[in-house]
DNA sequence: AAGACGGGGGC
DNA sequence: GCCCCAGTCTT
């Protein structure tokens, strides 16, 4: 007979577990600033920016965002290119388009208002089942368990789990178990107690296990196994990829761009002439920036090649070029390396 | 099940 | 240089 993983742990243990838990929350929790809040919409924006991205690193955006949009209404009457400038910095920018069109869709539909309900959240788009979890049970109690990174390393460790992250067996594992934790304790609070446990204690690498309230309950700490938990697999090559661009500008600051597809690296946002669109001209380029970037899945080689005319709107473009006036680069969202190399490429410019 | 999708920080 | 971060969507 197959014994279900929650029985090698007892409904007792499950208890002693979810209990020592929460006392630890109440020690050692964090006073952030969306744990201020019950606004559910202030919420769903803390938990979109903070989808794979650090809390140091997100704090300041979500401020930014909500003191630029501060109901679903504003973020719904934008225009993209707002929302995106917003964002600029930040990365993964299919998650400030996909909250655009999310607050549209309740404005059409939902009356502008936040749904309460899982099942209603998890229908919108870039709200998967981690977020729909958070928001329902933060902002409404409901008991919803949530799994993110630090749900899975905790869980990994306390029951020795070996299957790959991600396998079928494994996204059950993590739910059921959250879940079955989650049970009988305020949902909104014990879900942020074991993503905060698993932040600040069952951290990656090297945990703080002999300072460990869990310590008697983790099978990984009795057999030694934590660097090893959770399972992920192997990380593969990074490939190189060589983008060239011309900076096609003028001494008045005047300079060509375009707007990326909405799909893709970098969607919506502003780059500027890809090479082969202008390697046509006979100018002969004035100076060249080399930038290395790596991103998740690939390396970029930037090679920015720089041309300065006297008048860039004598330039006959491509379709979809624009010529960007000076003063309207900072209300144009480009990507981090590029928006890095303006300032250089300014002080090319005049030179 | 695997890959695309950013950028930054820790060691 | 490698890992990981309060993940989601597409193929």
């Amino acid at each position: 007979m197959i014994v279900s993983h929650l029985e090698i742990k007892n409904d007792h243990e499950i208890r002693s577990l979810s209990h020592l838990l929460l006392e630890w929350y109440q020690q050692h929790q964090r006073d952030l600033p969306w744990r201020q809040t019950r606004d559910p919409y202030a919420i769903w924006i803390s938990e979109v920016v903070l989808q794979q991205t650090r809390i140091d690193q997100g704090t300041a955006y979500y401020h930014r965002f909500l003191k630029r949009f501060p109901r679903v209404a504003d973020l719904a009457a934008a225009n993209l290119d707002d929302v995106l400038e917003v964002w600029q910095g930040l990365g993964y920018y299919s998650r400030a388009r996909n909250l655009h069109k999310a607050a549209q869709i309740l404005v059409a539909e939902f009356g502008g208002q936040c749904p309460e309900r899982y099942s209603d959240w998890i229908l919108l788009p870039g709200v998967g089942s981690y977020t729909a979890a958070a928001v329902a049970s933060i902002a409404f109690g409901e008991p919803r368990a949530v799994v993110d990174g630090n749900v899975q390393r905790l869980l990994s460790r306390l029951w020795d789990w070996e299957d790959e992250v991600g396998s079928k067996a494994s996204v059950h594992f993590y739910q059921t178990t959250a879940q079955a934790l989650l049970s009988g304790h305020e949902p909104g609070m014990f879900n942020q107690a074991l993503m905060e446990f698993g932040s600040q204690w069952c951290k990656p690498g090297i945990p703080l296990c002999d300072a460990c309230v869990l310590r008697a309950h983790c099978r990984s700490a009795e057999r030694g196994t934590q660097r090893d938990r959770p399972v992920k697999r192997r990380t593969k090559a990074v490939p190189t990829e060589i983008w060239a661009y011309a900076i096609v500008c003028d001494p008045s600051g005047q300079m060509w761009v375009r707007k990326r597809p909405e799909h893709g690296i970098w969607g919506g946002l502003y780059e500027f002439v890809p090479r082969a669109l202008y390697e046509s001209s006979t100018d002969r380029e004035t100076h060249r920036i080399s930038i290395s970037h790596r991103l998740t899945h690939k390396i970029l080689q930037l090679e920015l090649s720089i041309f300065v005319l006297p008048d860039a709107r004598g330039w006959v473009g491509a379709p979809g070029l624009i010529c960007l006036p000076q003063s309207d680069w900072s209300v144009r969202a480009f990507p981090r390396p590029l928006s890095a190399a303006l300032p250089q490429i300014q002080g090319r410019m005049s030179s």
